[in-house]
DNA sequence: GCTAAAAGTTACAGACCGGTAACACCCTAG
DNA sequence: CTAGGGTGTTACCGGTCTGTAACTTTTAGC
């Protein structure tokens, strides 16, 4: 009995697919191992027999999901080759789209608030993947030939990170409505400087 | 055998008091009521002959916590009577000196995210109590003299929510770190328009 | 000091959790 | 056809969770 997430494939992949699309609707203590398995169409043993821990198992879903929104950037050079500041304006209008699409925000910032223990093994993961997301921005807005490019950088991030959880304590009318209006201005400002 | 956080006090506040501090460093779904009690002294029944469920502590915990940010409030009136703006920096001023002292981020906030199911009862608590301070920093910078007022507020809250949960993924050196450069530069660019 | 309410204590129910053992099955590579 | 690895099935372990029952002790008001 597969569900539509997971068609026939291989179960590691199967288990993979259906515990990131469960973490990221129900929350990582939202959901066990036993619940994932049945969504797969598989069971438990064979999910330890691919993952050696549950938070292994988290590892190995915030890598992919990371993976996935690392393919987006590939997208914005397609559409946009050559032309930097297109391409932030891209970045722009495609986390506009993922606040109306989804309103249960990011998963790894949603996994380091659920993972409160500060040696969890999944909070490096988190960082690294954090940090790695940072660079690119900051990178796309240099090559836009933004002077203060790791100031914009990081205020769009954090633009974003807010709406992302805004959104979920108060819904999409509330503050992350005006999130392109924001980004925008933000981006023409600095621009003029 | 009392610990630091609960004095000598009516069992109910000190399962309050205790329920809040622990909520909010181990998450909701990280810590239960027997865990709760047994730090604020006390046992599970005369917890639950308080509450009628954990679902209603969490919702309390809530309020107590939104009731302590609203005392915040006053403070900036006691401190600058009068002088809006000056409150407005005020604002500023405390917000970044919360996340200095802290990164566990917004209760609420994460509560939000911790308690996915749509129908929770603590959801709606979120959203009022969200609703109501957003409400309040439109106010300050409306009574400030700036014209797109609800704008402002909004960008501003935006910028430390994120910065709150930004936080918690990648600690206190990556984008919140420049919080408040960014937020007093808004509000100058806010006034010159 | 008596009384009644509040609080403490112990035990338990029923569910769920992550993780493992033992064994049967199927499917494919040789 | 056969051997073996991947998979499915069932049962179980020890632990934790929210919530309750029944009873004893402490506390506070009169």
């Amino acid at each position: 009995m597969t569900d539509g997430v997971a068609e026939r494939s291989r179960p590691r992949d199967r288990i993979l697919e259906t515990a990131q699309d469960m973490f990221h609707k129900h929350g990582i203590k939202g959901v066990g191992v036993d619940a994932i398995t049945e969504a797969a169409g598989t069971n438990k043993m064979t999910l330890y027999r691919h993952f050696e821990s549950k938070d292994e198992l988290i590892i190995e879903c915030l890598r992919a999901t990371a993976a996935k929104a690392s393919r987006i950037w590939d997208e914005f050079e397609a559409q946009h080759p050559g032309d930097k500041l297109g391409q932030l304006h891209a970045w722009v209008q495609k986390a506009s789209e993922l606040l109306s699409a989804d309103s249960r925000g990011c998963d790894m910032a949603n996994a380091a608030v659920e993972l409160s223990e500060a040696d969890h093994p999944a909070r490096r993961v988190i960082k690294e993947l954090k940090e790695a997301q940072r660079e690119k921005l900051v990178m796309l807005c240099r090559d836009a030939g933004i002077g203060q490019a790791e100031l914009l950088a990081d205020t769009l991030s954090l633009l974003l990170e807010g709406a992302r959880v805004s959104m979920q304590s108060v819904g999409s009318e509330g503050p992350s409505a005006q999130f392109v209006r924001m980004a925008e201005s933000l981006i023409a400002s600095f621009r003029a400087r």
